[in-house]
DNA sequence: ATAATAACGAGA
DNA sequence: CTCGTTATTATC
């Protein structure tokens, strides 16, 4: 029944009309009498008989094309189970809104589809697979990685291999990614990839168009307007390919015999669905290895604290690079004092950068190669810190960050508005002000000053270049938005870090070292004359694993502590977001596990408060099954206030 | 939203 | 004890 109710999320019983008879198939949208009025709903299977006394007949088929497939019905009510939230809304995630005029043009071109394309992922091989094997696809840069070349024969021999990656410096992950599909393909099975942004996957498409061959997968992404989305669904639907690739529209692709499900950068929190219940890309897809037998590839130049406890459980094998392939893949890195102070040269001064920074960033555009500069924000000057200790500055009366509304300006709070005249800085007693995060744009005008005569682009937000020539030049961009340079920059400065790494959330390191990572791995090999500067204190844990090119010991780390705090993912949590007696309400009415622990309330926007639940990763199941039973009783009786139910939340303060 | 069903209370 | 009215709850 397509209605959100936690209350109704169970399956009804209808008669079928002799006249619908042929086409109400399962996984058909259909159209029914309920509680007196139409609503939707989905045939999800057939019976002979039913419990129920007096049954109403079906209204009618929407459309005979049952766009629901077994795989994925049964993996929607598993994310629904995990997520403690309603099959109606997953399903909502899982097929697009119908396009009736996308439907005629796909139907009209093929033959409705067969019972082959439900046949289970994992079900059968093809002929010659068993008869000696297919042939084995190359495994071309995998071989950089020992485990690499096994488990790309593991996809083709059809087994459910599952890996957590670490993508090398300067690796084209793209192109790995493509032979890993080209792999399972060649076994006969079909493969899901999910990417987290458009360019991402425009550079995923070219190659797997350039490793397949045109026609052989598609590209599924909510950006592509609604004709498309369904269209590129219904073509995977129907199994005229069984490759989908796209963002995260595309998690639950229904895909023929699927053999592989993978997704690149998980870190990126693009990857969490903003809808009730809010799954994210990576459990969906690793539900759907885990329901289906399937492989599965987490990868990503940096590695998440959830990839890490796939390993550490034994759940994946890493896929790893030998430390001397590292050490002779990586550009040469150094971390640097944040003190332009200090910088002799007069360049380095105007453009407010490290001495360091600017003598890297001036070699490498003398030997004609790009440079590029990472910086965390766009604007122009968002917020303020003291220009001697760089604590942030915070107004005196009601401890808000404070903002220059104008390069000259004074200092106004940006929670209450005062205007903090004369500040004074409450660590060192520093009278002097600066921008503590400066905006692309600055930057760029800045460094062109420094630099005279060299072209200077920014990506960013706005515009986003997929990439940049290979001669001297400076690039300016926002974390993510960094252009592919063709021969890779000689030079990467990471700017204004600090704002990345106090930031007041449980994934500011790893955060910080993600986009760290993405944005070094586009240098050349400290061999070819590539280096990073990372403007932050080498100390720091993020940045040691920077230089050493050594996520797997961060992540490894951050989860020790995040199982020391009890933070996610060691345990499980679930936030109760809404008014405070709504909160309440709910709460009281959950049975939860007797291990579980609430805390709270804090406050939440706009007058509504959270409390965060938190068990042990194994009851997990039965505190979704109790929250979602408790929202169930609380709309039952038509509870007035809204309350909003999030399994790990992105963020958690 | 609405119909059934249970619960309740006033008047016989 | 019965009938009419009002809360409750299930909705095929």
């Amino acid at each position: 029944m397509d209605v959100p109710l936690p209350h109704l999320d169970r399956p009804f019983d209808y008669l079928v009309p002799e006249a619908l008879d042929a086409d109400a198939r399962p996984g058909v949208r259909v159209k029914v009498r309920f509680a007196g009025q139409l609503v939707d709903g989905w045939l999800l299977e057939r019976a002979e008989s039913s419990e129920h006394p007096k049954l109403a007949y079906l209204e009618k088929i929407v459309s005979p094309v049952p766009v629901l497939s077994p795989e994925v019905a049964r993996l929607a009510r598993a994310v629904a189970d995990r997520y403690a939230g309603s099959l109606a809304d997953v399903l909502r995630l899982a097929v697009p809104p119908r396009h009736a005029r996308a439907e005629k043009a796909v139907t009209a071109a093929d033959a409705p589809p067969s019972a082959d394309a439900d046949a289970d992922a994992g079900a059968g091989v093809d002929a010659d697979a068993r008869a000696g094997g297919p042939a084995e696809v190359d495994p071309r840069g995998w071989r950089d990685y020992p485990a690499g070349p096994a488990l790309l024969r593991a996809l083709t021999d059809g087994k459910p291999a599952r890996a957590v990656w670490s993508a090398l410096p300067g690796e084209d992950w793209a192109d790995r990614y493509a032979d890993a599909v080209a792999a399972t393909v060649a076994g006969g099975r079909g493969a899901v990839v999910v990417v987290a942004d458009a360019r991402d996957l425009d550079r995923l498409d070219a190659a797997l168009t350039a490793v397949l061959g045109a026609g052989r997968h598609v590209r599924l992404t909510a950006a592509d307007g609604p004709a498309r989305r369904y269209r590129a669904f219904l073509t995977a639907r129907t199994g005229e390919v069984d490759v989908v690739v796209g963002t995260r529209a595309a998690m639950f692709a229904p895909v023929r015999r699927l053999g592989l499900v993978a997704i690149w950068d998980d870190g990126d929190d693009l990857h969490a669905e903003p809808r009730a219940p809010y799954p994210h890309a990576r459990d969906v897809l690793l539900t759907r290895a885990q329901l289906g037998d399937v492989a599965a590839l987490v990868g990503g130049y940096a590695r998440t604290a959830e990839a890490q406890l796939l390993v550490e459980t034994g759940w994946a094998r890493e896929v790893v690079a030998d430390r001397a392939v590292v050490r002779a893949r990586t550009p040469a890195m150094a971390p640097t004092g944040d003190d332009p102070q200090l910088a002799r040269d007069p360049g380095a001064a105007s453009a407010r950068l490290p001495s360091l920074a600017w003598t890297t960033a001036r070699d490498a555009l003398r030997a004609d190669l790009p440079v590029l500069v990472q910086v965390p924000r766009r604007g122009y000057v968002p917020s303020v810190a003291c220009a001697d200790c760089r604590a942030p500055a915070r107004c005196p009366h009601c401890a808000g960050p404070l903002a220059l509304p104008s390069a000259q300006g004074t200092p106004a709070c940006r929670w209450c508005g005062r205007v903090a005249a004369a500040y004074a800085c409450p660590e060192c007693g520093g009278r002097r002000l600066r921008a503590s995060v400066t905006g692309a744009r600055r930057t760029a005008e800045e460094l062109g000053r420094a630099f005279p005569g060299v072209p200077v682009r920014t990506s960013g937000r706005e515009e986003v270049l997929a990439g940049v020539p290979g001669g001297a030049g400076l690039v300016i961009a926002t974390p993510g938005a960094e252009p592919v340079a063709e021969g890779g920059y000689g030079a990467v400065l990471l700017l204004d870090s600090w704002a990345l790494l106090t930031r007041a959330d449980l994934r500011a390191g790893e955060e910080a070292l993600r986009r760290w990572m993405a944005a070094a791995a586009l240098a050349r090999p400290g061999t070819a004359g590539g280096r990073v500067v990372v403007v932050a204190d080498g100390a720091l844990a993020p940045v040691q694993a920077l230089l050493r090119w050594d996520s797997a010991w961060f992540a490894a780390r951050e989860l020790a502590e995040r199982r020391e705090l009890g933070f996610p993912p060691a345990v499980r949590m679930a936030s109760v977001t809404g008014v405070a007696e709504a909160v309440a309400d709910l709460l009281a009415g959950a049975r939860l596990p007797g291990d579980a622990e609430v805390l709270g309330p804090v406050p939440a926007e706009e007058g509504r408060e959270r409390m965060l639940v938190r068990v042990p990763r194994s009851r997990a199941a039965a505190m979704a099954e109790a929250l979602h039973a408790a929202a169930g009783q609380r709309s039952a009786r038509k509870a007035a206030d809204p309350v909003r139910l999030q399994v790990d939340p992105l963020t958690l303060f």
